[in-house]
DNA sequence: CAAGAACTGATAGGCGTATGTCAGTTTGTG
DNA sequence: CACAAACTGACATACGCCTATCAGTTCTTG
């Protein structure tokens, strides 16, 4: 093992030592702690660029004695993408006691705007940074406001609300996601002549409606072959679903595509297949979970749209740390991908 | 902000007492530091896990004083790939500079086994850790044994070497990569009959050999109307392969499909455009960067398929350091995905 | 059962930073 | 020029763990 005295590892002493101050005037520095002369506090920054100074940023942690609490928002009673969501932020949050942090899940009624707001100004002041999955609303804007003001970092997660005062979005282009199931559902009907049907938990919500947004944009500018049927909301409820797409299926005798552009999957998949016919329709969903990924590999579902709830949950992580202690984020790192899945790309 | 205290944070101190030892002794347990007799450490254990004791890693990694210094092997004069993926550890390093990891890039010729092994050797016993593009073959496995058993961890990046003494493999499925490739362009080809056109770099490449399986594997399979010309190898040469697409795309009148199975797509796509045939010919490639990603805009690459070089630096450094200290991986978190781009989810 | 071996406890000092105190120095102001 | 205000330096303590030392205790073994 090298040893940190061979690589020289730069310390606030050597900076005090080259500015001519004392360590304790670095630091005033550094933290902004007091009121340190122009000339000194010069004096110090220049040394710190001239010595390429980096705090070292496990020394810091340690002595700030800082033990992060994080709170998740997620919808109560969501869908299996909310499941494996808050799964994976247990999981990592386990994995990060050894790191001083530690996260709560709060689940409330994400799509009610009052008792979203409601939750959120309740848990306001008592952590150091809150992901939410957030509506767009201004009574939401409003409690994220709030809990900023208060101190707390917030980030959005899954669900944006652009106008707030959250720091980060993690999640996907959702319109950019619709694209990408519009092209991969036209490219493989290669010509084609006939209708899609779209099915949407409901259009109220700020994901599905740019997913669906994106989607029709690209059918419309690409494939003239191909026209859309009215978007049914079956409002990520699989029984509902499975009516909306059966009716779908037996209305329409020229029905070549179906794009689910939320949850419920396996109600469209059973509609699918007991008209018999599943192999003619080419049909693209959302989100990797069991019912997908079997859907994948026995042909039910031709594509499947994703994000990875354990990214996600990782991320929101990263970044509300990272705030937390003003370092810097990874960019690329935290950038969720629009993912596609195929029977053979699976994980 | 929350303290330490009032998390209660285990230390050795509480694993001591609750143990009826002194720290000293849970140290010699924790760390193999000396011989304890094993009564005593078995209450040691017990403690340790009835007090979910996690060791901080940030307070022993400042104590240990350890920098990590890592190296990276990469071929010399590589394709765009290894080029991005060259930057992205320097700029990953740049990155950790704050967090006592360094990272040097060796250069050599990773597709000579005499040379690749010499470079490994001449590394040995200098780093904490080493990340090579390996090539597969027995003088390399020696070199990676040698590197391995002098202490420091080793782990293969994008190319494995399945026999040797790597403790990781930071890279795709390649086999799997091969199949979705097949998958899409058959879905893409929607039933037309017709040939398809491989260029590869070399087969001698384990990557390319596997891609190249996966490929055909699934064709044979499922696209009885798809039929594989043989093999051409481009060396992962833009002119070379420009010379070899135009000469298929020329003798071949129902040719169909073309898979790149490594680099050089700059020069099949400009046979292709010359041919004027482009629009029939769905051309399949692999990795993303400047020029792919405009192919995919302009419609000359129809699917790209590719790992993230950024993901892939990361995940290597964050394997080593974790191996380094002992720490636990997060598999999900390091597996790298076999991305599938179409114009609608580029980055 | 004595001598040596094997083990254990207490303690000190260190890693790089944060935070606070207090006496001492410089600066600005009238 | 005096006096308060603003600034600065030196030092102490803490964070949780690592490493080393040394005296003291408990085991082996002949």
């Amino acid at each position: 093992m090298i040893q940190a005295r061979l690589m020289g590892r730069v310390t606030i002493e050597d900076v005090a030592e080259r500015a001519g101050v004392s360590v304790a005037t670095v630091d005033r520095v550094l933290n902004s702690r007091a009121t340190v002369r122009p000339r000194n506090a010069a004096r110090v920054e220049a040394a710190i660029r001239a010595l390429n100074y980096q705090p070292d940023r496990l020394a810091a942690r340690l002595a700030r004695q800082r033990s992060y609490r994080f709170c998740f928002v997620l919808p109560r009673g969501g869908n299996i993408f909310m499941r494996d969501l808050a799964t994976e932020i247990e999981s990592h949050a386990r994995h990060l006691a050894g790191e001083r942090v530690s996260a709560d899940i709060l689940y409330t009624d994400i799509f009610d705007p009052e008792a979203l707001s409601a939750s959120l100004l309740s848990v306001s002041g008592k952590y150091d940074g809150v992901a939410l999955v957030a509506l767009d609303h201004p009574r939401v804007r409003e409690a994220i406001q709030h809990i900023a003001s208060h101190g707390a970092e917030v980030v959005t997660l899954v669900s944006d609300a652009p106008g707030a005062a959250r720091s980060h979005f993690v999640g996907i282009e959702n319109a950019a996601a619709g694209r990408t199931a519009a092209t991969l559902l036209g490219r493989y009907l290669g010509g084609r002549r006939g209708k899609i049907g779209i099915i949407a938990g409901s259009l109220a919500l700020r994901d599905h409606a740019e997913r669906h947004f994106g989607f029709a944009q690209v059918i419309a500018a690409e494939y003239r072959d191909l026209s859309l049927l009215p978007v049914q909301e079956g409002r990520d409820n699989p029984e509902r679903s499975m009516e909306l797409a059966a009716g779908m299926i037996a209305r329409e005798g020229d029905l070549v595509g179906i794009y689910n552009i939320g949850a419920g999957t396996e109600g469209i998949i059973e509609a699918l297949q007991s008209s018999g016919r599943s192999r003619d329709i080419v049909f693209v969903a959302h989100e990797l979970n069991e019912i997908t990924r079997h859907a994948l590999l026995d042909g039910a579902v031709d594509v499947v749209i994703a994000q990875d709830p354990g990214h996600e949950a990782r991320s929101a992580m990263r970044v509300l740390m990272a705030r937390c202690d003003k370092a810097a984020i990874i960019a690329a790192q935290e950038r969720i991908s629009v993912d596609i899945f195929v029977k053979d790309n699976l994980p």
